[in-house]
DNA sequence: CGCCGCACGTTATACGTAACACTACTGCCC
DNA sequence: GGGCAGTAGTGTTACGTATAACGTGCGGCG
């Protein structure tokens, strides 16, 4: 509990505080208001004599001068400012590479505003409005599919994640290998003995979602005797739920594992199989795809592959860092960890037929 | 599968576009650029006359005249920016208040701009640095308590979230009524049967916080017989894993239901039990506090309290609107909704001693 | 001696917008 | 006919910053 020593008589309010400029520092410190700029700007070397910079650095100290980023900006033309376009927020994914995003921003001195895609904030808005300062560049998850037409007619640096390195619209692209995350995946049940696997895929439209589809067939091209299906499904614990449903009443023979696109999906899948009367992983192995908080909460924990996800943020702001100074982006794709927990187990016995 | 229809030859890179000023617009349009700023700025009645109006706006749809929101700001002095200050994004529940907020914040023309203070971003930085713009005011949680040290003295209008409605310092305050959440849980679990209960506290200095503890406190004073303690914990998976692990096994009865200041705490806790051979809710009744997806993740699902956490970040951003055009903002308090799900069931006979 | 850098500054300007102050014209009533 | 209100505009300025352009002494060098 702490102590409120401050009498403040008033609740602060609207009442807009007269804001001290570089003029008013200018005048404390005995200069002119450029020389101020370019003491506070770093730039002063040969050029202000240290006395009187530091006499200008106590005035800045002294009065509490804060530099007017509007103003700054309109000189300068650029905005220090970066947008990222995200589908929806309320997931931990985003969350984190927000953070990231944000981390690397800050090091450059640089902003991220968020952009998160119609579904979340209601009506399809200019992105472009929604921020509030002009941008200086564009990072935008592929899944924001919607808002990212609006994009594609600027002339500024949009760097893409999770989406198809060969996008010609793209400045940069940052990736994360997870096909090797599926084909991992896709050893590890085979390992397992598993042969029936169903997929469940997210039903999205988008490059991240379509590779893992991919990288399953091309794993599972070698083995002969192997029997992939696919049942679309909501990325929601929902969606896992319903998916899993139609998965296990199916027609033919039951498969003995699930590949979820998501550890929601399979947080649902794993909620249906109980209902079914199947034991997890005993009766039917379940893998998830993200590492969320969620999955080492549900039981058993899941089986699943890290994604990294801030370091997904950090490497897209990094590579729209590099193309505002010219330097050319090379395509980044980070490597994922295969994370094996309990959801997973030999297949059994009885459904090796 | 969407199809590249534009060539695009060549990507989109640093090329500063020479942007298209409203001076450009007025020649396009045979005015003057005073005339577009009236006509833009929808203040031409009875100043403009129609048709030149409609020219004006045909010229700036086709120049595709976007104004230059630094310039605005600079000359308004206003950013129509507000700054949320949240403890960490990486949670669902401060996710999902930035998008009321932001909501919120669409509908007036104002943009918001995320400080996610320290511990998510690397060491402290000067939050009004961080937001690139001048800021028309902040709305910060309780829970940002490092960051809002730097708030107080601002001249800024500040709304709390989830704070103490006394506190001098803040513009307007928004809260749920968390009180009544664990009220009527407590209510719940004496219903239930149960009377020894601990009180799975988060390890966190914040009013928010300290109000559950009272609330237990208030609404077991009039039983008797009941018998609370309270396990301190962090806010996380683990924390609820190893503080219920204490709750159970330290000495004294064993409680019979464990009530969690999150539903993180409280996923933690079931498996804790489950690992010492208790079954939920069978020999132990467990409660969360969020109501969030990973609580219908887990099995069983949880019995909670929902927060409307949308709600609180559109009444933040309301209250700060009505604070920035003058209007005083009255202190919200939001209420909450008790979600019985699996986890909580009548204490065991064997209990009941 | 004359003139070139060099160190140390200042003056002036432009960024794009909003809005104040002003002009000009047209009815229209007293 | 003079003033007055209303309509339809334009010219100009200021917001606060960064920087290019412009002095001004002064020591040194040809």
């Amino acid at each position: 509990m702490t102590a409120h020593e401050q009498p403040s008589p008033a609740r602060p309010g609207t009442a807009a505080a007269p804001r001290v400029t570089s003029r008013d520092v200018a005048r404390a410190a005995g200069v002119s208001q450029a020389a101020v700029s370019l003491v506070l700007g770093d730039k002063w070397r040969g050029r202000v004599s240290p006395h009187k910079a530091e006499s200008v650095r106590a005035a800045a100290r002294e009065l509490g001068y804060r530099p007017n980023l509007a103003a700054r900006s309109l000189r300068m033309g650029r905005t220090r400012t970066a947008l990222l376009v995200v589908p929806a927020l309320t997931t931990e994914y985003f969350a984190r590479v927000y953070t990231g995003a944000a981390r690397v921003a800050a090091d450059h001195d640089f902003g991220v505003v968020l952009y998160p895609s119609p579904e979340g904030i209601g009506p399809a808005r200019d992105p472009f409005a929604s921020a509030r300062a002009a941008l200086d560049g564009v990072i935008a998850s592929s899944m924001a599919a919607d808002a990212l037409a609006a994009m594609r007619g600027e002339e500024l640096p949009l760097v893409m994640l999770d989406s198809d390195p060969d996008d010609p619209g793209a400045t940069a692209t940052v990736n994360l290998d997870i096909a090797d995350g599926v084909r991992r995946l896709a050893a590890h049940l085979l390992g397992l003995g598993h042969r029936r696997i169903t997929h469940l895929a997210a039903a999205v439209d988008s490059w991240t979602f379509h590779v893992r589809s991919a990288a399953l067939a091309e794993a599972l091209r070698g083995v002969p005797d192997a029997e992939v299906r696919t049942e679309p499904a909501a990325l929601s614990v929902d969606g896992g739920l319903h998916a899993a449903h139609a998965a296990l009443t199916g027609p033919g023979p039951r498969p003995t594992a699930l590949l979820c696109d998501d550890d929601l999906v399979a947080a649902g899948a794993c909620k249906t199989a109980r209902r079914l009367g199947l034991r997890v992983p005993e009766d039917l192995s379940v893998t998830g795809l993200d590492d969320l908080a969620l999955s080492r909460a549900v039981e058993p924990e899941l089986t699943t592959v890290r994604l990294p996800a801030e370091e997904v943020g950090a490497a897209g702001m990094h590579a729209l860092m590099a193309a505002l100074e010219g330097r050319p982006p090379a395509p980044v794709s980070l490597p994922v960890e295969l994370v094996v927990r309990g959801s997973t187990a030999p297949v059994p016995p009885a459904a090796q037929v």
